[in-house]
DNA sequence: ACTGAGCGA
């Protein structure tokens, strides 16, 4: 069994946490389809995986009856998911126990008894998320310590495409109890020696509105005509509240800038007029309105949202993307890729400028596919272009970039 | 840094 180490992060009183726990492992009034169906749900397939893979895989745990990888029903692909039938019960809990995450066409795949009512699983309920996990810890491990509190329907780490851990997973129990048991005895605790947060799972959306029922007075409007003025904004917003201030931003020339603020006296009234004028539409004009943000808030927002785009462009990229430096001035985005685009389908290419437009000689020219790039990478590197050597390299994800520069103990140029 | 998707014959 891939068992974790658990250990308390502090004291606690007569006992060591999650190995404490097992009375909460007892099945108490589980659904009892847990424990003898025979059918299962095999899914996070990888594309190619077929029928007798499965077979192969699963029958050498018992007699299998059937098993069938669900295909679009026109195209033939794969859904991506199948179901395994044994003639005995006992075969398929050990199936799942022995055979679940196991890699098929280097995929883990994740095992789950079959339900065909999807109630359980839309609700979310007994789901949790956990994070700051050791990397090292895979999907049988958290499952393995989880298991001590329940049954459980379904748990990941999530993983980037190379199948790395991203450091936070979800497990879902067919029970609340056993959630709730699970998140009170391991949250906080160390595993492998990091403090892991354990918690209800909270949709994304969710958590957002969490956040923004931080009260507030000052409220954030956009897209206004041109014509819309103070005043307007006064009577408009003045159904809600009083109204201790309402500016339009101007340009020097009293040029409307489209957007302004309407500061209410009492917050609750800020809220309200959220509630009913967002999205509504004047002069033919769908405003947004919202909380406004203080300077650094927005600047923050900004900030992460960049780096999140930038990350997933990356991720996306993988393999595909180019990365080139000594290149000539010249050198623009569309000269570019008219030198690259016989090596294949180029699906971006920018050469790096400074905020002047002047460029920084480096750039990023990605391909359909990574065979395109790394023909263009062999072909390409160090080939006279303007009379420089062109360098080119696979474009690195960053934090890999700064971790090779560290190891060699050589700075970054620029 | 970081909060999912998933059920046929």
């Amino acid at each position: 069994m891939a068992q974790v180490q658990v250990q308390p992060q502090a004291q606690m009183s007569g006992s060591n946490g999650a190995a404490s726990g097992t009375a909460a492992a007892a099945p108490s009034g589980g659904p009892a389809v847990q424990f003898q169906s025979t059918s299962l749900y095999v899914g996070d397939l990888e594309e190619t995986v077929n029928d007798s893979q499965l077979y192969e895989m699963f029958s050498q745990l018992g007699q299998v009856v059937s098993v069938r990888v669900c295909r679009d029903i026109t195209t033939r692909r794969s859904l991506g998911y199948a179901y395994v039938n044994y003639s005995n019960p006992i075969d398929a809990v050990r199936a799942l126990d022995v055979l679940n995450f196991t890699p098929l066409n280097g995929k883990p795949i994740r095992i789950m008894y079959s339900n065909r009512d999807p109630s359980i699983r839309k609700s979310g309920a007994a789901n949790i998320f956990i994070k700051n996990l050791d990397k090292t810890i895979d999907n049988k491990a958290l499952y393995d310590t989880f298991s001590v509190f329940g049954n459980i329907l379904s748990c990941k780490i999530a993983t980037d495409p190379s199948g790395q851990s991203k450091g936070y997973g979800f497990v879902q129990f067919d029970q609340e109890e056993a959630a709730q048991n699970a998140i009170s005895k391991l949250n906080g605790m160390l595993l492998n020696d990091k403090q892991v947060f354990v918690g209800p799972f909270v949709r994304k959306q969710e958590r957002e509105n969490a956040v923004n029922k931080a009260k507030f007075n000052n409220v954030f409007v956009k897209n206004l005509s041109e014509s819309t003025t103070e005043e307007d904004l006064k009577i408009i917003f003045g159904e809600f509240g009083n109204i201790t201030s309402s500016v339009v931003m101007r340009e020097g020339d009293g040029k409307s800038k489209c957007f302004g603020f309407v500061n209410f006296e009492n917050a609750d009234d800020a809220a309200q007029a959220v509630e009913g004028l967002n999205g509504k539409k004047f002069d033919d004009k769908e405003w947004y309105v919202g909380k406004a943000q203080k300077k650094s808030e927005r600047e923050l927002e900004l900030k992460a949202k960049f780096e999140q785009n930038m990350k997933e462009a990356v991720d996306k990229y993988q393999g595909l993307n180019l990365y080139l430096k000594n290149l000539d001035d010249s050198i623009d985005d569309e000269k570019l890729k008219e030198l690259f685009s016989e090596y294949g389908m180029i699906t971006s290419c920018k050469v790096m400028k400074d905020p002047n437009g002047v460029s920084r000689g480096s750039g990023f020219v990605a391909f359909s596919t990574p065979e395109e790039a790394n023909r263009a990478l062999l072909e390409m590197n160090g080939k006279m272009v303007a009379n420089k050597p062109l360098f080119v390299a696979l474009a690195q994800r960053k934090e890999d970039r700064r971790a090779r520069l560290q190891a060699r103990d050589v700075h970054p140029f620029n």
